[in-house]
DNA sequence: ATTTATCATCTACCACGGTAGATTTAATAA
DNA sequence: TTATTAAATCTACCGTGGTAGATGATAAAT
């Protein structure tokens, strides 16, 4: 069911997510200031969102422009969903567990985690 | 760097997990009770985990014997830390500010993240 | 009118996960 | 001794992500 996505296709709709409506051109150009990659990759990548229906496009003065059809929350969410049942078999707290053991958490990043467990442990309530 | 499993593979190292060291036949036999594989399958995958580290072989009485070479912690750290980068660009609190989003958390669990976050942030101090 | 640039499309390749049949080898049961 | 069983290996296939060159169509510049 839910839509799956490979590193690079990520990237793309991140491009798409930030520009709202874009074309081709314009993802490859952003994708390779930080790495390198070919137009015609971004182009077959870009055909297999459309057809995995994450992505839509139209076409003007000869150009398609493709537009998201899933938000990064929508996306992301599924994500987490998946792969939290996949390798926690469903245990946030396992996860997040182990995330805390690895270390390298700043300060900032503990103490929004603990808001957000106290804010959504009220409304729980 | 970090070892990447498919799903049948996590399984897999699972089985091995519980058994400390067993043989093929043994990982066909578990994973059948949830879902038919063939005995081929699993070996080609055993084959493959071997190939790349995740597991030793070593034979006795003309059958292998697998075991693990990476602890379950080991494996899902570095799985959960690859996700949070690739997905969440590193932010812990954007995954679980995304998990707790999507409802359905049990109250045992989110006591239980409570009590994570809190602890860890004690000792963070 | 011809060249140049830009797009979209086609085709092809590699890697890897997953799938499993076919074959070989060896031990054991009849 | 021969048939059965079981293990390991070989080979091959499909799907998908990623990669990109080759080709064709078209508009703009010369």
């Amino acid at each position: 069911m839910s839509v799956k996505l490979g590193n690079v296709q990520l990237k793309i709709m991140r491009v798409l997510w930030k520009h709202g409506e874009t074309t081709a051109r314009v993802v490859t150009d952003e994708l390779s200031k930080t790495s390198p990659i070919a137009h015609s990759t971004v182009q077959t990548l870009l055909r297999k969102l459309v057809a995995k229906k994450a992505v839509d496009h139209v076409e003007r003065d000869r150009t398609f422009y493709f537009r998201p059809l899933l938000s990064e929350s929508e996306l992301s969410q599924s994500a987490a969903q998946d792969f939290v049942e996949r390798v926690f078999r469903g245990s946030i707290s396992g996860l997040v567990a182990n995330l805390l053991e690895a270390e390298q958490v700043t300060d900032q990043e503990l103490a929004r985690l603990r808001e957000l467990v106290n804010e959504n442990a009220k409304e729980s309530k």
